[in-house]
DNA sequence: AGCCAAATGCGAAAGATTATTATTTTAACA
DNA sequence: TGTTAAAATAATAATCTTTCGCATTTGGCT
């Protein structure tokens, strides 16, 4: 349950860790930024500030329970690891965002970074278009 | 010569544009910031604002001559447009930044759009990473 | 129950970028 | 070449996102 991963990574269980964990989980939306997540927990009936919000989720990424994606928009976003690497697809239509793993591009980034010389800590790919729906509708 | 790509992509040749471009150009950074180039144009004797900077910078990508690119580190990074695509490697110690181009991941990337049903307008791929140099002096 | 370190809430502050508006400059043309 | 309307600039204010500082509260432990 979800006191017990925070446990797990060092942090203390509270409240309001306790219901940003649950907004992420539950949302439809498996992508929030941190007012997402704020104004979701203020129509959850939570009185939580917003600067606990942006703490909570950077510690939170330190600690390996979520991943800090910086899609365009300005706003930085947040969703839940769950193990397994995958990049984004992204509709600049409508926002919508899928995701999706392809081997053969992880091993050709381990390859290049290792013609430079690189010792790769991190990556991020991503593929901004137009989505089905949004094209239907042109 | 700049007045004339200028006049191609149908700016108005103000002297702010022609030293921005100048700028652009000539700095050995490839990879430049708003402030980075404010502050090199105020190096060079010249007296442009800030917000001037930035809406030069923004219609240049409008135009296509310069492209904008969001890696971490909270401010946008301008080069000037070469033509040919490519995407980057950058040290999380020192900032430096390597560039590539690999046919295979564009070639895959195509296919994953497709799968999705995707028409895609653009793509980044940042491969974060210790670059040799900073690895020595681990 | 009671203590103390850690966490929160609130408002202020910071950093990046954009908007407003008066003034200046450009491009077109008489 | 001088005139003029439209566009661009400079300076400043405003906005937006995120972080900080500090007084207050809470969680983990005795
Ligand atoms: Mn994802
Ligand atoms: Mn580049
Ligand atoms: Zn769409
Ligand atoms: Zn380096």
């Amino acid at each position: 349950m979800k006191s017990q991963s925070l446990k797990e990574v060092g942090l203390k269980v509270t409240l309001p860790r306790l219901k940003i964990l649950e907004i992420l989980g539950q949302s439809t939306l498996r992508h929030m930024s941190a007012e997402d997540v704020y104004k979701a927990l203020l129509k959850a009936g939570e009185e939580i500030g917003l600067a606990t919000v942006y703490r909570v989720l950077t510690q939170f990424e330190a600690a390996g329970l979520v991943e800090r994606h910086n899609f365009e928009g300005g706003q930085a976003v947040f969703e839940l690891s769950e193990g397994e690497h995958h990049d984004h697809l992204l509709c600049i239509k409508c926002g919508r965002v899928d995701e999706f793993m392809d081997e053969t591009i992880e091993k050709q980034q381990h390859d290049i970074a290792q013609k430079f010389g690189y010792h790769i800590t991190d990556h991020c790919l991503y593929i901004y278009g137009i989505c089905p729906d949004c094209q239907r509708q042109e």
